[in-house]
DNA sequence: TCTTAGCACTCTCATATCGAGAGTGCTAAT
DNA sequence: ATTAGCACTCTCGATATGAGAGTGCTAAGA
């Protein structure tokens, strides 16, 4: 049963809004009365709790306990974040301190995917997760050929997107590097743009270091991978540790396997911002029936990069209990910054 | 006060080393009877109070209040670790299972160092960490320059040892890749085996490719970077959170602060196992008074890679009460696997 | 019909009390 | 030197109690 703005009156809107706000503040159940008093309503305790009976009924509230105040129920945060939530940017002054971090730091995507972690982290007061950026159509760019100890060579690939992969490799026999170096420019010359099934379709060379380094480079560009095999950047456990939520004595840390469980982290990703186009920022509350683990969290993600070339996912982690509006305003800036930042540094 | 082996009886060394092993098994402070009874000791409880008054006097262990059994203090669990400890060897058929697991991997650094991190985080049901290794001395290998789009320029630099650094250039106006290659082999003949002071030696060229791409170099080369600043591989968070020790209500998380926050990592570090050769365990005991945030835990460190060439450090952190023996055995024996696999691939 | 003052009611939480049980330290006997 | 025996201490869980918070309901007022 979906509610929709209509359900409820503008004066129901705003105590929600306000319940919401004010257990983000205090993790404690809100009373009639704190509301009326700490908000300067211009309505009694009495009439309040009539609202909030009515929000019980629809199952946005609930209490802990008969006399107890309310807290919003998984629901009820939906509802807030779908229909209330306000101010879809952060403001200028942070805005400018983050962009001021970015662009003072040096370039390149070892140093800002750190550090989109940690603003995120920062922003958020929850766990941030930061995925290296994937090349969506992987495609040959450019390879090198690395002598190093007898017949070991060192293979640096770099895809289209700029992705590198390096792999050692153990050959047949000892080639000089002057035979590698003329090898690689040979496959730099007729592999450029070219995707794996197109390289499957030229014609066999006869050469038997030409056929094993091309049967490294197919095995490379093959493994199309997960998202997350590569680098994952987490900033913030203390954040969420430090949460009232995981300190209370009945200890659930399946949020954090989560973190440490690749697979897990696919999944998730797969199944949610995978589907959305780059820019679009999605909200898991309480893992939406889907995840048990995520039982009493929220999930804020957005994927970045470069449509249909480059792209990575970020995110946060926290308590269902969280500032939606900062949250999704903070995720929504780190992603668009690091996608300029990609545009601008894109290898094409 | 240093206790060495002589201090104690033999009966008391058994007695100490039942006590930190029952502790470690149940985290309960650990009676009388119970030693007699679950190890089949041929004394009589009474003599083992006695027994254990001489060892709360010495400071070993200590009595949580009157009537509890004892627990091992900072300086048993030192003094076990010290003299007590055995089996500084893993059983056979774990070893071979781990050693299995790498070849079976994909071979390279890549995969190796979070299969390390897994093993650990296993093996000792603590958290692990394992950091990419670090050229010691920095000499270059290899360039490779890739025009990109416009003026850019993505940079490879292979440094000896294999480690690969990579940066976007924005250089002062658009070169074509054949110059940029013409560019970068001149390097690579003029350069290869060197280390930067001996680069900065070199006659200066006029050309400006020249200059601006030797100016990239020198900056990688001069980035002496803390022990940290690459990847850093953590498993097993979970294992710490679910320990006794950081479930209760006192909760005290900042061992955490130590695992996200890199200079504190590097001062651990360079303070440690950065000081001893490689192949050595260092085990540090509640901080050691050095380390507040540590006051419970206890680190077991090691450094792996090639002496004088190539290293980096891993090792596990947990509580206090841990299975020394094993731990220490795991952290060892996955040193020098790891040490052995780079042995094998190393770029000289 | 909506609002609100007033009040009884419920439930939590902090505090105090209590007894059982665990484990010790000590003493005296072996 | 060892040990049986015992008194003593302290924790921990159970139980009781009271204050206070917050509600739901009712009846009066707008």
């Amino acid at each position: 049963m979906k509610r929709n703005m209509t359900d409820l009156t503008s004066r129901q809107k705003i105590i929600l809004s306000l319940i919401v706000h004010e257990h983000t503040r205090t993790a404690q159940p809100v009373a009639s009365k704190t509301l009326i008093e700490d908000y300067g309503l211009q309505i009694s305790s009495a009439t309040v709790r009539n609202e909030m009976n009515t929000l019980t009924e629809l199952g946005l509230i609930r209490q802990p306990h008969t006399s107890a105040g309310r807290v919003p129920t998984e629901e009820g945060y939906r509802f807030f974040v779908s229909n209330l939530v306000q101010q879809t940017t952060l403001p200028t002054a942070t805005r400018n301190t983050i962009t001021h971090q970015f662009y003072q730091s040096r370039r390149g995507l070892d140093h800002w995917l750190p550090l989109a972690a940690s603003v995120l982290a920062n922003q958020s007061q929850a766990v941030s997760l930061v995925t290296a950026p994937h090349s969506e159509k992987i495609a040959f760019k450019h390879l090198e050929l690395i002598s190093t100890r007898g017949s070991q060579v060192l293979m640096v690939l770099v895809l289209v997107g700029g992705e590198i992969r390096q792999q050692i490799l153990a050959l047949d026999q000892v080639y000089s590097q002057e035979s590698l170096s003329r090898t690689a420019n040979q496959f730099n010359q007729d592999l450029e743009n070219k995707a794996a099934h197109q390289i499957e379709m030229l014609e066999a060379s006869a050469d038997p270091l030409t056929q094993q380094i091309l049967a490294a480079i197919l095995d490379q560009m093959h493994l199309t991978e997960d998202l997350v095999t590569g680098e994952l950047f987490l900033d913030g456990l203390s954040n969420l540790l430090s949460t009232p939520e995981f300190s209370s004595t009945n200890q659930d840390h399946s949020p954090l396997r989560l973190l440490e469980e690749r697979p897990l982290l696919n999944d998730l990703f797969s199944r949610t911002v995978l589907t959305e186009d780059i820019g679009g920022v999605q909200v898991l509350i309480g893992g939406e029936g889907a995840w048990q683990d995520l039982r009493n969290c929220s999930v804020i993600l957005s994927r970045y990069g470069i449509q249909d070339q480059l792209s990575g996912m970020l995110g946060i982690l926290g308590p269902m209990r969280m500032s939606y509006g900062h949250a999704i305003s903070a995720v929504h800036f780190v992603a668009d910054l690091l996608s300029d930042l990609i545009a601008d540094t894109l290898i094409d």
